[in-house]
DNA sequence: GACCTCTGTTGCGTATGTTGCAACGACTGT
DNA sequence: ACAGTCGTTGCAACATACGCAACAGAGGTC
């Protein structure tokens, strides 16, 4: 819509990932070296990126600032904290916390393993909903009409041999998930990992979030996994009740 | 410079502050609401922001995303974080890491005290370089003509009785820190917070950053902060080595 | 040390993208 | 059912951001 805005946003989005000079990026966008000058000049401005030397451009100061800010404005966040990280110490594996944002998954929190098996995960990063536990818990809480229509617009990659690869699959799984109140993600999204997930609510009994954990195979088999659900549930119930929920307060 | 973007990155730090609707954006910046709406579309769009509602929007994933990305990125507080969690977790006092940018401190790092006492600080968040310890130690290691640039460029905002309001003043202090080798901020950024600070060094014995401890008055007087000198030096030059700085290597 | 190249920076005229307006539509509360 | 509020759209006018080309300054090479 914007055109400017968009091509400054997309100059943040590179020089994320490692810092540029000044011809990479107007390479990158596709536009002339002197216009991503001046938008950086402006992102400069507002501490949105800063100059290494006189020819790298790296992320500036204010994109820490607002994200933190944005992370403390996430109620959940904080009232899950306690129990997330207890979990977490508890047990060693690493705890995710995620919530749906437009037909995909954001990980709000992680509370990263004690084992050195690094997961492709990070505060603000993205996945998809059909091949991870966190998303099947997410969609599986809503009504049965916002399933469907998300069932239908979501792709469906195969990002291992286990990911699920059809609206069809994918609700039938949902269903399952809703009913047990929990999800599996049997090595759907990673080929190593495998993870289960359980909800978050609020003072209405509605799903705030989703609170995960992963482990690696070679640590746990499928079974080993399941046998931590009541652990991981016990943490979640902790979390809701800091949340605002009350046991019997379903339905406001 | 450029315009729309200019008007986009503050509409930025006024969602951060908290949730925002179109008309009360529209009257911030004092623009036509239809422009406020194409601006967060195009931010939207990008995940820079999210909409809660139909009409509240609020900072979205991307801020947390890249945000994370560039603090990883940051070579310093990596190598740094051991040595600065261990002193955290030894004293229990709050941790600050931070470095130099633009005539003003930026904290690109933080480990929590214990105690309740609350500071009005955060990662990302800048502070003056004049009042505060980590300012200090980042100015005085830097060449005597920068130092003096500074000084001179700076302003002098009086935050305590204490804060010194002068660049001779300024420059005094300077040397007393340059030849002591570490800062010392008499609550004079904060009426009842202390704190004391000194370098991290790089392979060419250059100041990556500055490390703190910020200690509530209530807590220790000032001769028992001045007592804990040699414990933050232990973990600054701890975190020096991690950061390829050896004892004798200065100069390249 | 002079030359060359590479990259960031500036001024300027033009066209393009952005703006404000006004009308529309969706939703809320009375 | 109606009024009021707020988000959304199409359009025409204008200002703004764009690309160009020339300049400047640093780094490297001969």
């Amino acid at each position: 819509m914007s055109q400017s805005l968009d091509r400054a946003l997309t100059l943040l989005n590179s020089i994320a990932k490692d810092a540029r000079t000044l011809d990479d990026l107007a390479e990158e966008i596709g536009v002339h070296k002197s216009t991503v000058l001046r938008l950086l000049r402006t992102l400069e401005q507002h501490h949105f990126v800063r100059r290494e030397g006189a020819r790298y451009y790296r992320l500036g100061s204010a994109m820490f600032d607002l994200a933190n800010q944005a992370l403390d404005s996430i109620d959940v966040r904080r009232s899950a904290q306690p129990a997330l990280a207890a979990l977490n110490a508890r047990t060693g594996h690493t705890v995710h916390l995620a919530s749906y944002d437009d037909g995909e998954v954001v990980y709000i929190d992680k509370y990263e393993g004690r084992h050195s098996v690094r997961m492709y995960s990070r505060v603000g990063k993205r996945a998809p909903l059909h091949c991870t536990a966190v998303g099947k818990v997410l969609v599986a809480a809503m009504p049965a009409s916002k399933r469907e229509e998300i069932a239908r617009s979501i792709e469906y990659p195969v990002l291992t041999p286990n990911t699920i690869t059809s609206a069809s699959d994918f609700l039938a799984e949902l269903e399952r998930v809703a009913r047990l109140g929990y999800a599996v993600d049997n090595a759907e999204h990673e080929d190593f990992i495998h993870c289960i997930a359980a909800p978050v609510r609020g003072a209405d009994g509605e799903v705030l979030a989703a609170a995960s954990m992963s482990v690696p195979k070679v640590l746990l088999d499928y079974e080993g996994l399941l046998a931590l659900v009541p652990d991981l549930r016990a943490a979640t119930t902790e979390a809701s009740v800091h949340s605002g929920w009350t046991e019997n307060g379903k339905g406001h």
